[in-house]
DNA sequence: CTTATTAATTATAACATTTACAATTTAATA
DNA sequence: TATTAAATTGTAAATGTTATAATTAATAAG
């Protein structure tokens, strides 16, 4: 049973189990890559041909308010991209190849600053260079 | 004489020294509030009625593929926001208010994660949450 | 100081991503 | 099974950005 999995985590925030969320956090989940919604859009259409775009903004965005995945954008592009893993993590972007590489940060970087009376709840953390590969087929 | 500095900004890089150039890097300079490229039309707009919204794109463009202004983008928007200050610091953006903070680092998060052979050049830190004053006025 | 060269600015249009809206369909509940 | 509330769908509109070509302006050379 593939879908149990997310059928709980649909369920555990009273939200509605449809085959269009099962299929997308399904996806998200087996695929780490960072997807724009385009490019949801166009894989989950292979496997459910009938999705509307606009299921998969909304979607996303309901999965997005519930807590359950995290979004992030870059500088060189509007587009917004997913990530199933909520866990405390850098994103790195080569600029050569547009990949984008998990990077562990081992801290919690809002132990690190000062709150002055804010209320912190997430952050991001972009970092932008040239990656490995690109550095050696230069 | 309030623009020698950013003509000696733009000569140092190179750059041809431009009207608009100038009057963007000095509203940037006096004005910290890390505005979109919309924002930053509609203020030189009133100071130099002729300037096209291109022309900010352009400088902005410029400006940033030669070093001297940085730029970020929130979840919440695809709109660029640019920023003046160079130096090490955080963003931090008020999901009720929508005003952006700038957030003191006091060290380099390049200095706590591992390369893993890649080059990094430059990094954002976006944080979310709610502010201050919007904590009191609730 | 004038001219030539090169780059920047401008205006228009095209493109891409996201949002708004209303109608239809579906999931959960009684 | 019928009801209700929510999700999905399709269309269109809004927003932000990029492409293109013509005009204008800044720099460098004579």
């Amino acid at each position: 049973m593939p879908y149990t999995k997310y059928m709980k985590t649909l369920k555990d925030k009273k939200m509605k189990i449809t085959q269009q969320r099962l299929e997308i956090l399904r996806y998200l989940d087996e695929n780490r890559t960072h997807p724009t919604l385009e490019q949801l859009y166009e894989f989950i259409r292979t496997k459910f041909p009938a999705i509307s775009k606009m299921t998969v903004y909304n979607v996303i965005s309901s999965l997005i308010d519930n807590g359950i995945i995290s979004s992030m954008r870059f500088v060189n592009s509007t587009e917004l991209r997913v990530d199933y893993d909520k866990s405390s993590h850098f994103h790195f972007l080569c600029g050569k190849c547009g990949k984008i590489y998990d990077i562990e940060s081992g801290f919690d970087l809002l132990d690190h600053v000062k709150r002055n009376g804010h209320k912190f709840d997430e952050y991001t953390v972009n970092i932008y260079g040239t990656c490995k590969n690109c550095l050696k087929n230069k």
